[in-house]
DNA sequence: ATGGTTGTGCAAAACGTTTTGGATATCTAG
DNA sequence: CTAGATATCCAAAACGTTTTGCACAACCAT
C-alpha cells in the first residue's frame, strides 16, 4: 500500500478570493489543530482520513468537517518520513528540449502519474557535476528511484556503485556489464537493418554513412545492422549527431570530388544530421531523392515537414520512456524485479520521399 | 540560508562494484548510528556537516572518517521537514513534448538548478483532473511553489483560490484579474504587430488570419498587433493551434473558389497551423511565396528545417520559462515579491523564405 | 580572586505524520 | 451472570533531521 503522495481533495470553490497577501501567511492547520477542534486525538484523525482503523462514524463527520473548516491537508513531508518513501522518481536526461528525450520524457510522466508518482526532471545538458548533483537526490532518498537515460561516459562508474544499492532503470542506451540492470531501449540494430533492406531493395550499392560517436553503443547498433543487411559498399564518416556535422561531413566530401566510390545513398544515424545532409547535397546542386537518396534515423517532427519529407526510422521515444519507467515502479513498489528486466522496442522504417531507386 | 536540496558529496569509486542485490538492502545509516560509532552526540555530527557550530578539529575528523566509512548522507526528507521547504517547485504545462513547452521547461530547469532547487514535471495534458492532482503537491506543501504554464478555463478559479496563499508563478499566459501575480510572457502583441508590418511592406494589402482558441489572451493579442500594425483588410478564421487546423482551414476557403477577397498572405497564430496551410497550399497547386506568402509563429525547429523555410515570429521559449522561475524563486527563497513583477519578453521577426512581394 | 568570554559538546524539543499496543466501555453467547 | 469478543478511541513511539538552551572547562583581563 504506497501512500498518496499528496492530497487530491478539491479546494473549496467558494472561498473569498483574498488579495495576494504575502504577510498574512499563517501556519496551515497541522493534524494536531484539526484533533484539538474535534475533541478527539491525532490518531482519530488520522484514522479517519486514512480509512486505516474504523472510526465511529458521528465522531467521523465530526472530524471531516473540521477538516474542510481549517482546509486541513495532510504534510506530504511527514508522511513521506514515516513512510519510508516519498513516491517521487527522477528522470535523468540530457536535453529536454530534444523533442526525442522530451517524448520519452513524457513517457515517462505518463507511466508515473498512474502509479501516483510524481517525477522530477534532472537535465544535465551533458554535464557530469550537474549529473552527480542529481544522483545524489537519490542517495539522499529524496527520490525513491531514478530512469536514468543519458550517456556520459565520466559518470558510468559512479552509476555501477549505485545501481547495487538503489533503484535504477536505464532508457533508451544500454551500460556494459551491468546485467541485471532494467533496461528500456529502441531496436537500434534492427532500426539500421531495415535502412539497409531499403536501400538495397532500391538497387543501391554504395552508401554512406554518418554514424553518431563510436562510444555510443546504440549508434554503433544501428550501424551495425545497416552495414549486415545492405551487404554492399559502405563507407562511414564519424559525426556527432548535430546538423552542422551532417553538413560539414557531406560538403567536405563533395568538394573532395563527389561522393566516394560513387556513393547513390546517404545514412545519417540521426534526423538532425540528415537534415545537414540534405542542405549540403542541395547546395552542391545535386537533387533528392533523384540523384542521391537520404535516410535518417529518429523520424522528429521535423522529418515529416521537410521537403523532401525524409525517409527514416521511427522511434518509439515515449515508448522507452513510459517502459522504463514502469519497470522500475514495479521495482519500487512491489520491491521485485520485473519478470522480463530487458525490453527492446519494435522500430519502424518510415518511407518517404527521399529515398528512390539508385540512379544508374 | 536554504537547506542544501540533497548531498552532493561523490559516493567513494573504489567501493566494490557488489552485484545487484535487492535482498540485501539495509537501513541506510541514520545521524544516531554515526553519532554511535563515533563517540558523539548526533548534535555534533550535525554540526560538523552544517558548519553550522564550530567543532573541535580532532573531534571532526574523527566524525568525518566514520561518515565515509559508513557511507552516510543526511536523509534530505528528514531535513526537509524540520525546514519547512522542500528547495522542490513544480512546472504546470499541457504538453512537455510540444517543442515550445520543452524548451520553457529547460529554461525552468536551468533556473531552479541555478539554485539549488528540483523541478518537478506536471504535464497536464489539458486534462482537468490531473491538473488539480499536481496542484494539490502545493496544498501538501511537498513542492515549495509552482511555475504554471497551462491555460486550461476550469482551473482558472482553482488557481486564483490558491495563490494568495502559496507561491505561484505564471508563464506563457496571463490570467486575468489576477494582478499582484509573478508574470513572465513574451511580447505576443508586438510579434503580432512585426508580422503585419512585415506583410505591409511587401505590399500586401489582404490577408488571411488563423488564430487560435479565443479564450487565449496570447492568441488574441497576436491577432489585434496583427490587426493593428497591418492596416489593410484582414479576414479571420478561428483555429486550435494543431497542424490538421491550418489545413483544413485552408482547404475549406480553397474549395470554396480561393481565398476570400483575393488575399495574398496567410498568418498563422503559431508554425504548426502555418505548416498545414502550407501543405493546403500546394496541394492546391498554389506556390509559396510566389503565389502566397506564409507566417507563422514560435520559430519552432522545424520552421528552419521546412522548404521553404517558414517566416516566423521567434517566442523567447526558455527566457520565459527561466525568468519566471527566478521570480518565483526569489520569492520563495527571499519571501518579498521580486520589484519587477511583470515580464515582458521580446520576440523577433525571423525572415525566411515563405514570404516575398505580394504577387499583383 | 573575580567576572566575563570562548571553546566544546550534549539533551531535549520541534517538524507532522502513521502505527502499534492498550484501555475502556459495550455487546454477545453461553 | 460471566467470559470473551467487538467497538471506539487514545498515548506513545517512531521516522531522521536541525536548532536551542545549557553545562562545563579553560582561558583572559581586571
Amino acid at each position: 500500500m504506497t501512500p498518496e503522495p499528496y492530497d487530491t481533495t478539491p479546494e473549496p470553490y467558494d472561498m473569498a478570493p483574498e488579495p495576494y497577501d504575502r504577510a498574512a501567511v499563517r501556519r496551515p492547520a497541522s493534524i494536531k489543530d484539526v484533533a484539538a477542534a474535534a475533541g478527539v486525538s491525532a490518531t482519530t484523525v488520522s484514522h479517519v482520513l486514512s480509512g486505516n482503523r474504523p472510526v465511529n462514524e458521528h465522531t467521523a463527520a465530526r472530524v471531516r468537517s473540521v477538516v474542510n473548516r481549517l482546509g486541513y491537508v495532510p504534510a506530504s513531508l511527514a508522511r513521506s518520513l514515516q513512510a519510508g518513501a516519498t513516491s517521487v522518481i527522477g528522470l535523468l536526461i540530457p536535453d529536454i528540449s530534444n523533442t526525442f528525450f522530451a517524448e520519452l520524457a513524457k513517457g515517462a510522466e505518463d507511466a508515473a502519474h498512474d502509479l501516483g508518482y510524481g517525477l522530477i526532471l534532472c537535465n544535465t545538458e551533458f554535464d557530469a557535476d550537474r549529473e552527480d548533483r542529481y544522483l545524489g537526490m537519490i542517495r539522499s532518498r529524496f527520490i525513491d528511484g531514478m530512469v536514468y537515460a543519458s550517456g556520459s561516459a565520466p559518470s558510468r562508474r559512479r552509476l555501477e556503485a549505485l545501481m547495487g544499492k538503489f533503484p535504477i532503470a536505464l532508457a533508451d542506451e544500454e551500460v556494459e556489464g551491468l546485467e541485471g540492470a532494467l533496461i528500456a531501449t529502441a531496436d537500434h540494430e534492427a532500426g539500421g537493418r531495415l535502412v539497409g533492406e531499403h536501400l538495397r531493395a532500391l538497387g543501391h550499392r554504395r552508401a554512406l554513412m554518418l554514424t553518431g560517436p563510436r562510444a555510443l553503443k546504440s549508434s554503433n547498433a544501428r550501424a551495425n545492422g545497416f552495414v549486415r543487411a545492405f551487404r554492399g559498399e559502405v563507407v562511414e564518416r564519424v559525426g556527432d549527431f548535430k546538423e552542422t556535422s551532417g553538413h560539414g561531413l557531406v560538403t567536405d566530401l563533395l568538394q573532395d570530388g563527389g561522393l566516394p566510390g560513387g556513393c547513390t545513398a546517404v545514412f545519417a544515424a540521426n534526423d538532425l544530421m540528415a537534415f545537414g545532409a540534405l542542405t549540403a547535397l542541395r547546395q552542391a546542386g545535386l537533387s533528392v531523392p533523384e540523384d542521391i537518396s537520404v535516410v535518417g534515423f529518429d523520424d522528429i517532427r521535423a522529418a515529416s515537414l521537410a521537403h523532401p519529407p525524409l525517409t527514416t526510422v521511427h522511434q518509439p521515444a515515449y515508448d522507452v520512456g513510459r517502459t522504463a519507467t514502469a519497470q522500475l515502479l514495479q521495482y519500487v513498489t512491489r520491491g521485485e524485479v520485473p519478470p522480463a528486466s530487458r525490453h527492446t522496442l519494435p522500430v519502424e522504417l518510415k518511407v518517404r520521399g527521399s529515398t528512390a531507386p539508385a540512379a544508374r
